[in-house]
DNA sequence: TGCCCTACCTACCAGTAGGTAGCCAGTTAG
DNA sequence: CTAACTGGCTACCTACTGGTAGGTAGGGCA
């Protein structure tokens, strides 16, 4: 029992700093936070934080690997439904957006990763996401030589939908401005989900 | 003669370190990117950039400036043309292409602006952008409205053709790793405007 | 010749970054 | 009861940040 209460306690601590850093990573990105940043806002003293991870780009993988496992586990279990044609394509859309809205500052990461090139995080990222991307361009490419599909690249398909998807979430702040409302609303979000599959059928579906 | 020679030397000098703080700032950020190394790039000492730009962030100002009158201009020769229907949007559309694929790096730190909610620059964004935001729902919601184009949300269809766009110029490297190709050749970019104007065509034209 | 100006330099400032050493209180184990 | 471990702390280190002070080489000009 009080082994499990200072686990408890222990991985708590730990938790709170993960939870920290990537709000402050996702925020001002790696190089504009710094360790008293994230130490301040769980209460505690740099040396304190670095007593639960060794160096700040440690802390940052972390988050990273965080992030990668959700999304890995997220995204996967759509595309493993048997749904096929365009059910799947909507369901692994709405999937999507539903990871995206449960956890924004991990798509502002993987944003920042993608502009800095994943200098400072020590996974193969690519490496990681291809085997993702692969199953996704099969898919299409399959639904499009069935005559499901319109034909597109199905590379460049995937660019794009990726893209149209995740900057909603990424340049929230941005859109904010320029819808002069909150875009990350249940509603709006809901709506921005709406409008990107309809948008996605009528382009796609024969 | 001499006094122009001088103008020319010393202007010279001063868009190098323009052209070199648009690049770093680009490759790694207002906060990863230091003076020091911004000068080491033009061949001269931080003092002695100081002496031709008050701060870094007057700096980065100016940068941002050049990058918002180059879109501005851009967009904007191509917001005024008087075609209509979809002839104009492709033509917006490969506008911005052309625009983005000449200069990548403004693209990227349009993209950390985005992410950074604006903190590094004092100039309205949105108050800049707004007018070609408003400008492009007005013509989208005209040619709804006349059923030359499907019925859309105006402003998500804008947010899904900017991602779409951008995603490609600003991940460049990410996209890179997923190709195993590079992204930026002339080919490719030519591929992926192609692709996105028949794909906004077969998803917008009726 | 003497003066001002531009563009650069070295040397330095205060502040902050990430990281380490070592002390200390509280808990646990033997 | 004591020894060991835990997780926090203060105090310190080196490296580097943006920025300033002061000096200098050299061109234009009266």
């Amino acid at each position: 029992m009080s082994d499990l209460t200072e686990e408890i306690s222990s991985k708590s601590t730990r938790e709170l700093i993960l939870d920290e850093a990537l709000h402050c990573f996702a925020d001002r990105g790696y190089e504009g936070t710094s360790l008293n940043d994230i130490a301040a806002g769980v209460g505690i003293r740099r040396p304190s934080l670095l007593h639960h991870f060794p160096s700040k780009e440690a802390l940052y993988t972390d988050v990273f690997e965080m992030l990668l496992s959700e999304w890995l586990e997220g995204l996967e279990v759509a595309m493993a439904s048997p749904a096929s044609g365009w059910d799947k394509a909507e369901l692994v859309i709405r999937a999507g957006f539903d990871l995206f809205a449960r956890t924004p500052d991990y798509v502002r990461i993987m944003r920042r990763e993608a502009l800095d090139s994943g200098v400072h995080v020590g996974v193969d990222l690519s490496g990681f996401l291809r085997p993702l991307f692969d199953n996704a361009c099969a898919y299409f490419t399959a639904e499009m030589d069935a005559g499901h599909f319109r034909r597109h690249n199905a590379q460049h398909l995937i660019i794009t939908g990726y893209g149209a998807i995740l900057t909603y979430f990424s340049d929230a702040p941005f859109i904010d401005e320029l819808f002069n409302d909150q875009a990350l609303t249940p509603e709006h979000v809901r709506d921005h989900c709406d409008h990107v599959v309809a948008f996605f059928r009528a382009a796609l579906v024969v």
